[in-house]
DNA sequence: AGCACGCCGACT
DNA sequence: GTCGGCGTGCTC
């Protein structure tokens, strides 16, 4: 009998594959690559999946365990999602099988043979569709639900019933009983027949409509680039609905913020087709099901966050990821990946067409137009009833300042509050201020672990490190000179806050930042209180900017915004004019033309004038121009090590040891920064360092790291160094 | 990462 | 005596 090897991703932060033997008498083709297994790992049992059935190993028989068990008798996975799956884990040189792991959801990892479980769905029958509202009126449950059915053209899962807060079952029981409502069960890929709204594109829309529709069955990125209130979602809910009457299907991805149950119920509500939700809210099971429901292809649309990206699709049609420039679509830790990337790979190697949306485009997007890579399209109108907001700036410069707040800006919120709207004050930093300095020698305080200085917390009297969220009491005598001088620097939200409250003592004031909705739900709550008129003044950091629309917002101050002009990270002054830009867009809305008021002491720096007056396009395009002209890459191609070391001469050593690996040739083309202190110590008696590796191009980079990593992973035990790497690409391919 | 093995100090 | 701290090594 031929002997043969299982190749195996098994669940393990080890970055190799691991060979097993097939069970006792069984037959070559019981297996096939995609299908799970479960070994023995050492001591422990692990979930893994074949990637390669071989006819040799380099190890001897009694080094190698057969498997435990088959867990498919089909694979799960076909070879091109497995192929994508390798792509990641060799892109940003992440285990492999940990990879796997990240892609499949916990349900689904361990499940013998996970089935959709088919849902009872409901609609109303013709003759519940002539009731009237009053024929309900003395059941106002049978009412709601009655509203509820309404709103779709298509039989529905019970779960929109979940947001009405109560037993909906015996009176939904009795409307079924009296043939108002209809029962059917979900069959396979149901296309239901509706006639979705017709609304018509704009000349603009339309192109872009087109374009998309004609690359149907071929890969072409797009980038969708179009201001608020342009009409994205539109081109989005046509293109799909062409896409899904051909039979095929559509994966959504938004930012973790922007999926929220209104969005997913307006697309439900516009599209003919099963669509099913996936985002970091829903338990295993929810998660389990929509992802088997669009690879089983039960379910035409997927509408998804992040970690969606992996989900297989049966028939795929289109990939669109709005929203282009969110960082949340980036991994930060572990296994980091950008979801955007993952996407166009995805797409490519299905050959299908991926549209990216944003108002903002980001700077590699761009620069992926300019080569061709990508194939712009612009909605430049604003459809009827959206108002430019006036965008001005306010010149602080030996301007009396009230707490870091100027005279006009005061004014301004002080008017717009007798009007009986609503302000929204940005400030960059949450805490009360970002640094505590002495006034008698100039000490400021720095965090003991990393090298980052310490915010104040005033309320808890605390110093905080936003990096690694170390803590103590502010001292109330200066900790080098002794003199008890004291004071906080520079202004948080806390702060801004304070000084609004003593200046507008009888208007409501609401903080939103990462401290003030840590809770759950906390979010939800405050942006109902906006909605409701009991928050007259929101101040908050870039949350507030993303995803929520406040009508009644009319006037928006931006505090400081000098640090995105001057930081050495050039991505600052990008995240800064994306910032405006999505706030202006925001600043009131239909009738209401709204205000945006920028306080800075740099009234006449160029990028900041470029954006207002000639908008982020002009703005990001010189900033390319400006890197190609400095013969700077469009973009860093850099890859960061995380590592553990006892000081700073063991990481130097360490780095020494790295550098020895590589030839001196292909030394010269990457440049080492760092190593510096790393945010986040999780043990005590070792410090991490970061240290940053940066090219001018991609393909040294990663050369350099395929040379280094299999060899640091044998530095590892020695040394006991755990590393990550964050990879930001431009090309892909 | 987990987990075991093994070598040292401090307890009933 | 041995319990448990963590430094070291290994996972097909």
């Amino acid at each position: 009998m031929p002997k043969f090897y299982l190749n195996i991703a098994v669940d393990t932060p080890l970055h190799r594959i691991f060979d097993y033997l097939p069970i006792a008498h069984s037959n070559r083709d019981t297996y096939a690559i995609g299908q799970r297994v479960i070994v023995s790992f050492g001591r422990q049992q692990k979930t893994g999946v074949i990637l390669a059935i071989s006819s040799e190993t380099t190890l001897s028989n009694k080094q190698l365990k057969p498997i435990s068990e088959l867990l498919d008798n089909k694979p799960l996975l076909c070879e091109q999602d497995i192929a994508l799956y390798k792509w990641a884990s060799d892109y940003y040189h992440h285990p492999i099988g940990e990879v796997f792991a990240q892609a499949l959801p916990k349900q689904v990892r361990s499940t013998k043979s996970p089935t959709v479980t088919l849902a009872t769905l409901y609609s109303l029958s013709k003759e519940g569709d002539d009731l009237h509202e009053s024929d309900l009126k003395r059941s106002p449950r049978q009412a709601a639900l009655w509203k509820q059915l309404q709103q779709f053209n298509n039989p529905v899962a019970s779960d929109v019933f979940a947001e009405l807060g109560w037993d909906w079952r015996s009176p939904l029981k009795s409307m079924v009983e009296k043939s108002w409502v209809t029962v059917s069960q979900e069959h396979v890929a149901a296309t239901h027949q509706i006639q979705s709204p017709s609304f018509t594109p704009n000349p603009a829309q339309q192109t872009a409509i087109d374009a998309i529709a004609h690359a149907q069955d071929c890969f072409q990125t797009f980038l969708l680039d179009g201001v608020t209130g342009s009409g994205k979602t539109e081109v989005y809910l046509q293109t799909i609905q062409k896409i899904i009457t051909t039979g095929k299907q559509v994966l959504i991805l938004l930012p973790e913020i922007t999926l929220t149950p209104q969005l997913a119920k307006r697309f439900k509500q516009r599209l003919a087709a099963q669509m099913v939700i996936s985002h970091s809210g829903l338990n295993d099971t929810q998660r389990a099901q929509a992802w088997l429901r669009l690879k089983e292809g039960f379910a035409s649309i997927l509408l998804g966050t992040r970690s969606a990206v992996f989900t297989p699709m049966k028939n795929p049609g289109l990939i669109i990821l709005d929203e282009e420039h969110d960082s949340s679509f980036k991994q930060q830790e572990g296994f980091r990946y950008s979801a955007r990337d993952i996407a166009i790979m995805r797409a490519r190697n299905y050959g299908i067409p991926i549209v990216l949306g944003t108002a903002t485009p980001s700077l590699e997007s761009l620069y992926n137009v300019q080569t061709q890579r990508f194939t712009q399209l612009v909605l430049t109108e604003r459809t009827a009833g959206a108002s430019q907001p006036d965008i001005r700036l306010i010149d602080c410069r030996n301007q009396q300042l009230n707490n870091h707040l100027s005279k006009p800006l005061i004014k301004a919120i002080t008017k717009t509050l007798e009007r009986g709207e609503q302000v929204i004050l940005f400030v960059n930093r949450r805490g009360f201020a970002p640094v505590m300095m002495c006034h008698g020698c100039g000490w400021v305080g720095q965090c003991r672990r990393c090298d980052s200085r310490m915010v104040v917390h005033k309320h808890i009297n605390l110093l905080r490190c936003h990096h690694c969220g170390d803590e103590h009491a502010i001292p109330t005598n200066c900790p080098d000179c002794q003199q008890p001088e004291l004071f906080p620097l520079g202004l948080g939200t806390q702060r801004i806050e304070e000084t609004l409250s003593t200046l507008f003592p009888h208007t409501p004031i609401t903080r939103i930042d990462r401290d003030s909705t840590r809770r759950k739900d906390a979010m939800q709550t405050v942006i109902d209180k906006v909605h409701e008129g009991d928050a007259q003044i929101l101040v908050g950091t870039q949350m507030l900017a993303k995803g929520h629309h406040f009508p009644n917002v009319t006037l928006v101050g931006m505090a400081d915004i000098d640090a995105g002009l001057f930081s050495c990270d050039f991505r600052a002054s990008e995240r800064m004019a994306q910032l405006i830009t999505q706030v202006s867009g925001r600043a009131g809305r239909e009738q209401k033309a709204g205000r945006v008021l920028i306080q800075t002491h740099h009234p006449d720096h160029p990028l900041l004038n470029t954006l207002i007056q000639r908008g982020y396009s002009n703005f990001a395009a010189d900033a390319l121009s400006e890197r190609q002209q400095a013969q700077l890459p469009p973009y860093h191609y850099q890859a960061l090590l995380r590592v553990n070391a006892i000081d700073e001469n063991d990481i130097l050593s360490f780095l020494n040891e790295v550098m020895q690996l590589i030839t001196p040739s292909s030394q010269q083309d990457i440049n080492v920064l760092g190593p510096v202190p790393a945010p986040m110590l999780k043990r005590a008696g070792r410090f991490r360092y970061q240290i940053l590796f940066e090219s001018a191009q991609r393909k040294p980079l990663h050369q350099f790291l395929r040379t280094i990593l299999p060899a640091i992973e044998k530095l590892k035990t020695a040394r006991r160094i755990r590393w990550s790497i964050d990879i930001d690409p431009v090309d892909l391919y």
